[in-house]
DNA sequence: AATGAATGAGGGTTCATTCAT
DNA sequence: GATGAATGAACCCTCATTCAT
């Protein structure tokens, strides 16, 4: 019978070496994408046996879908603290909005390969992926909506369609990471990015004196 | 040797069913993807034999690759009548986006479910493809940008930071074009979210009260 | 119906295009191997298309077997003068292998390299052909052997197993042959290596101090 | 972590299998040659799976060479002797000869079918096999192109370009051997034909009181 | 629990041969 | 008769998964 402590130390190194599957996984994913990556590249990138993958997940699909998830979960994390401390006026609003946006790239930065890759291929390789993905694009489009439905309701926000606004919003988002990321802007810093596309969500193209 | 006429025939013929290859691939691909799909599969859609595939293309990635070329120089055309008739103030500029953006999306929803596909899974097969369709979405940013530098110098827009707005306002097309056609904007007709989105990239959010 | 030179005209063109399917395969293969040739290089080479080919043979085989019936035509012929003007004496003997030897081989010559390839590759390609190369070198030995024979009666030749002896000058002959024609023996003329190889089959290696 | 018990293990039964391969394909050609035989028979005589192959070779060729080193291992060894114990006279040298050569048979016999194929084929696979064959002959050329420089100096040995004659040497065992081992001598022991080859060597075809 | 050798179904590709024009 | 596009049976090889140790 095996004691309580030597249970624990068990689970421990079991914890340990998933972590260090997915990993793995993750540098593999990232250096050669899901198609040409190969459960033999995963486990040699980890230096465990073949057979060693099977005891922790079912397939090459699983440890990605884990992979995805444990990112979603930063995703998720780095934007609750958005919703706290309403602001109160336009000027405000828009600071919080850069402050928020820094502090969430900030975070999504450390795996930003892996990030890129996630969000690219994940829907490629099945419509369950596809709809985490979605999902998460979903919450966030959630989050931005309830904020510009408070801006408008408060005045200080033009009244529009919420829905679609609050996915644009979403969308320049994601698009500008993506492009970032991906060094399709390399003329520009990370603030500079996020001052100019936050003036550009608040103020539009549009110029004052033609209203 | 051939007569002219014979030989004008053979070449039509073989046109025509390259023609048909593409055609069969472009279903297969978009029902089971780039990953799921055969050549058997793409044969057993297009009625030939499996050898006559490999008369056409070298490989899945070529049929793929000739899908792609087919599906951008359709989006090119469809952008190519963006260029002319330059507005004269922001009204007319905003009467013109709408009317282009509507335009471009007619022809591009003839094959919706392909230009899905093609645009969200060839950069996962090959950095090649991910250049092309880069390459498609940079030549949509110029023009945008080219746009944006005219109104600019005519007083009816805001000045910005023009590579960094017109990326944004390609990556809300291509953003939201994706949602529709991917079915998460149920609620909306077309010309609603194309006149939303253009309003909010002329005026942003914010209120003119508060300016 | 067809006036008999006009059969008589398309018998020709019918044979003309069989020989230059012939010569064709004949340089494909020499650069290539049997193994390596494809039907297509056949016809590419010939400049006839891919099903003509199938009028003249029935497969890739039967154009090696007629190539290589053409060629051992070719070496009966080369050695069929040699049972001509029996020698008188061994010195005339000497003379007359060295002659017939060089004529021989002055025939063969011209297709060096198919010639080469013909018998080496044969015996790989099918038992029949392998029987056929052989019954060519056993009309040689026996060839050999009716010379042989009769210089031991006339007494100047030593007496000897014949049909070993025999078999191992037509050895040497092809061997060397194969040699020169393979490069390598590139430091001697043609002429040196038979007159060398015609007094080592005379004299042999022995000393005559030492008999 | 394996014991180092575990680990030669592993080692003996991964060689042995290796081996099992290489006999399987030893059986597999000889019956079938080079061009008819499929990875898959070769797998079927070894009674293991497609894929197990690949895990000891690269492909048909590789298992092809591997034979064939492992032969020209062994007739190396065949002929290292010969060099041991120089002749004194030429009785002695011819004894010599014939008990040197007798006893590389002796060896060569065991896979003479195997060995037959190995020579014939291995030269129309690749020019890299053919090299490797034409290499050993002239290791073999080289050997008794030593043999015979010493001979003549010695003086019992008629003088002449040893270069070719030991090539004509060689060529005669090896093509007797193949005229042999293919069974195109059925009338005579193996000792027979080594004395009158041996004999056919040292005093040639003429006659001693011819000279 | 960990290993890595063994497996074989499955997929891509070739190329001899057929056949409609 | 000549053509070359079309064909699909082979065949090679990969790689996810299993399993004996």
């Amino acid at each position: 019978m095996l004691s309580e402590l030597r249970k624990t130390r068990n689970q421990q190194r079991t914890e340990r070496r998933r972590q260090a599957l997915l990993d793995a996984a993750g540098k593999v994913f990232t250096r050669q994408g899901f198609l040409r990556t190969l459960v033999s590249d995963i486990v040699a990138e980890a230096h465990v046996g073949q057979g060693t993958f099977y005891r922790y997940f079912p397939d090459k699909r699983a440890i990605f879908e884990a992979l995805l998830d444990r990112f979603l979960a930063n995703v998720f994390e780095a934007f609750a603290g958005m919703t706290a401390n309403p602001p109160q006026d336009q000027d405000e609003y828009r600071e919080a909005s850069i402050a928020a946006i820094r502090q969430a790239t900030e975070i999504l930065d450390r795996d930003r390969d892996l990030a890129l890759l996630l969000l690219r291929e994940a829907p490629t390789v099945d419509s369950e992926l596809e709809d985490k993905v979605s999902s998460v694009y979903s919450a966030l489009v959630t989050i931005a909506r309830s904020f510009l439905d408070r801006a408008i309701k408060e005045g200080f926000a033009r009244p529009c369609n919420t829905e679609l606004v609050s996915e644009a919003i979403v969308g320049i988002g994601a698009w500008m990471a993506n492009a970032w990321w991906a060094g399709r802007l390399p003329d520009f810093s990370k603030d500079q990015v996020i001052e100019q596309l936050v003036d550009f969500a608040f103020f539009g193209i549009g110029s004052a004196n033609n209203s």
